[in-house]
DNA sequence: CTGAAAGCGCTAACAT
DNA sequence: ATGTTAGCGCTTTCAG
C-alpha cells in the first residue's frame, strides 16, 4: 500500500492536518515543522492520493481532452501544447479520441464528466444535437480548440479558417487562375465549412462565380487528395490550380500530379493548410497556411483555467492569427512593401 | 453538483447500497428493483463518481501512458491502439509526454503513481538509473511498448528491430552494395541500439566489415535525415545506399537526394523503418519495415490487464512480427518462391 | 435479495 | 502555528 498522511503524522508526532498543510505548501507553518515533515515524507516515499484529495476539495486537477483524428499530426501538436501548459499549471490530461464519430464524442463527454474533470478541451463535430446538448449541460467549463460547435460559438478559439483560404484563393485568382480545384474536408466539422466559404468568397469578391464541379467533397485524408486528383485527371476536368483542405490532402495531391507527369508549380499550382512539419519536405515544398498548433493548445488551456478559476467569466470567441507561407508549390510570391 | 447514489436512493426508497449494486451490475437483485433504479438513474442523469469509487475499491480503472515523442506519428498510432483497447476493457488513459527526456519520464512515473493508476504503459529511455529505479519500485504492473529498459527486458513487447534492419541491409549487400550509409536514432533508446546492431550483424554475416564513417549518429528526426545527407554529399563520401533509423529520417533523406539531383532508386537506394501511412506517398514511395503500431498498443494493454488481474503472473519479453515492404525507393524485390 | 455501518485518504471549517 | 471534527461518494463487510 502507499504511504498516507497518517503514517507521516504517526512518525513525526504532528496531526494529519498539519502534515497535509505542509505538503500542500500552506504558509502558516513553522519552518522547523515544515522541514521535518517534508524530510519524513521524502524518506517514506510519500505520493499524494489525488483521488482522496479531489473528493474532498471538489477538484481533480485533471483536464479532459477530446481529440478528433489521431491520423493527422496536426492534433498531436495541439495536444502537446495542451499537455505542456496543463502540466505547468498542475493539471493532468485524460485523453479520448473520437475519430470524428458523434457517438464517440458523446461517450467521451460523459466519461470525462464521470471522472470529475475540472474542465474539458474538445475538438468537436460541428452540428450534432446529441453532443451539443451534452456540452450545454456540462457542469464544468469547456473550450473548443480550433473548431466551432453550432450555437456554442463563443466557446471557441479559432484560427481564421475562412480568411486564410480566401487569401490563398484570391492570390491564385490574381495570378491568372480561373479554374481552381478545391478539395474539401468532412462536412461534419466547422473548418471544412469555413474554408470552403473562404474559397467561394474569394471568387465572389473577384466578381466571378465558382464552378461547383470544381468543389470536391472528401474526408480530408491523404488518400482523398490522391484519389480525387487521379479521378479528376481521368475525367479530363479543366483546372490549373488546386487548393486543399489541409496539408495531408495536399501530400496526396502532389503524389498524383507527379505520377501523372504534371509539373508543380509550372503546370499546376498547389496549396495546403496547417503547415505540418513534414510539409517543407514534400516535393516540391508545400505552400500552405501556418496555423499555430502548439499555441492553440496552449491558449485553450489558459482560457480554460481562467474559466475554472472564475466561473462567472463570460465566454467569447477568439481568433489566433495565421499567415500564408509561400514555398515551391506555387509560382510567385507577394511583394512585401 | 452531480447526482449521487443517495439521491437515487431517496427517490426510489431503496438503500444506497442496493442502488450501488444495481448500477454496478451486481447479479443478486430482483429484475423489478433493477429496472426501476436504472430508470431513475437515467432520468436524473446520474454519472458515477470514479474518484469516490476508486478510493474505496482501490482501483481507478485508469492506465497511465508515458509517450516519447509527439512529433512522430508512429506514437500516435500506438496510442490509438492503447486507447481503443483500454476503452474496450473499461479503462481510461492518463497521457504524459516525455519528449525523450529522463527528467520528464521520472516526473511522469511519479505523477501517475500519485494518480493511483492501475498500471502503466511506457515508451521509455533505455539506460537511465533514475527511471529504472522508479520502474522497479512501482507498486503497479507496467509494460514497455516497443522499447526495452536495461535490466527490465522482460517487461517489453518488442518488434524485432535487430532482425528487420539486418534483413534490409543483407538484402542490399546481396544486391551489390558494399558501402551503405546508416543514419541512427538517438542513443538513449533501445531501438537505435538494436537497429544499429542489425546493420553491423548483416555486414559481419556477409563476411564484411562495416565502415564506421558510414554510421552517422543523429536524433532520428526528419531534419536529421536531410542534414546528414547534405553533409555527406558535400564531403563527397562514398556510398550507394542509405538505410534510415525510421521513415521520418528517410523523408528528409529523399528530399536532400532530390535536391542534389541523385535519382532514387537508380543511383541511390533508400530504406526506412516504421511504415508510417505517409511513407507510401513519398517520392518515390518508400521501402520500409512494417511495424504493427496499432497492434503494439493493443497487445501492451492486453498484457497489462493480464498482470493487473493476476499480480503473480511472471513477465516475459514478447516480440511482434514485422515484415519488409518493398516499394519504389529500392530497385529489386525478393522473388517469393 | 436488501440494509446498516464503517471507512477509504484527504481537506474544509472551526477551534485554540 | 497546530489540533479536532466532520464528511466528500462510494464500496466492503457483515447482518438479516
Amino acid at each position: 500500500m502507499n504511504v498516507t498522511l497518517s503514517q507521516i503524522a504517526d512518525e513525526t508526532g504532528f496531526s494529519i492536518n498539519t502534515v497535509s498543510r505542509v505538503l500542500r505548501g500552506d504558509e502558516r507553518i513553522s519552518m522547523q515543522t515544515s522541514t521535518q515533515i517534508k524530510e519524513v515524507a521524502a524518506r517514506l516515499g510519500y505520493v499524494p492520493n489525488y483521488a482522496a484529495s479531489s473528493m474532498r476539495s471538489h477538484n481533480t486537477h485533471i483536464l479532459g481532452v477530446i481529440s478528433a483524428d489521431s491520423s493527422n499530426p496536426f492534433f498531436a501538436e495541439v495536444i502537446l501544447g495542451v499537455e505542456d501548459t496543463a502540466k505547468q499549471y498542475g493539471y493532468h490530461i485524460l485523453l479520448m479520441n473520437t475519430e470524428e464519430k458523434a457517438e464517440n464524442e458523446c461517450a467521451a463527454i460523459k466519461t470525462l464528466q464521470g471522472r470529475q474533470v475540472d474542465g474539458i478541451i474538445s475538438i468537436p463535430l460541428y452540428d450534432e444535437d446529441t453532443t451539443r446538448k451534452l456540452y450545454m449541460e456540462l457542469p464544468v467549463p469547456y473550450i473548443f480548440a480550433g473548431r466551432k460547435v453550432r450555437g456554442l460559438e463563443n466557446h471557441s478559439i479559432l484560427h481564421r479558417d475562412k480568411e486564410s483560404t480566401d487569401q490563398i484563393v484570391t492570390w491564385l485568382l490574381e495570378n491568372g487562375h480561373n479554374r481552381i480545384l478545391y478539395i474539401t474536408g468532412p462536412e461534419s466539422i466547422s473548418n471544412s465549412l469555413d474554408r470552403l466559404c473562404g474559397y467561394v468568397n474569394a471568387y465572389k469578391r473577384a466578381g466571378k462565380e465558382p464552378d461547383k464541379s470544381l468543389i470536391i467533397k472528401t474526408d480530408g485524408h491523404i488518400d482523398d487528395g490522391y484519389g480525387t486528383v487521379n479521378r479528376m485527371l481521368k475525367l479530363q476536368a479543366d483546372f490549373t490550380a488546386i487548393v486543399c483542405f489541409n496539408d495531408l490532402v495536399a501530400m496526396g495531391v502532389l503524389k498524383s500530379l507527379y505520377e501523372n507527369n504534371l509539373s508543380v508549380p509550372e503546370t499546376m499550382e498547389v496549396a495546403g493548410c496547417d503547415n505540418l512539419s513534414i510539409s517543407q519536405y514534400m516535393q516540391p515544398r508545400l505552400t500552405t497556411v501556418e496555423v499555430p498548433k502548439y499555441r492553440l493548445g496552449k491558449e485553450a488551456v489558459l482560457e480554460l483555467i481562467r474559466h475554472i478559476r472564475n466561473s462567472e467569466l463570460p465566454y467569447e470567441t477568439r481568433n489566433l492569427d495565421t499567415r500564408l507561407i509561400f514555398r515551391e508549390s506555387t509560382r510567385n510570391r507577394p511583394v512585401h512593401t
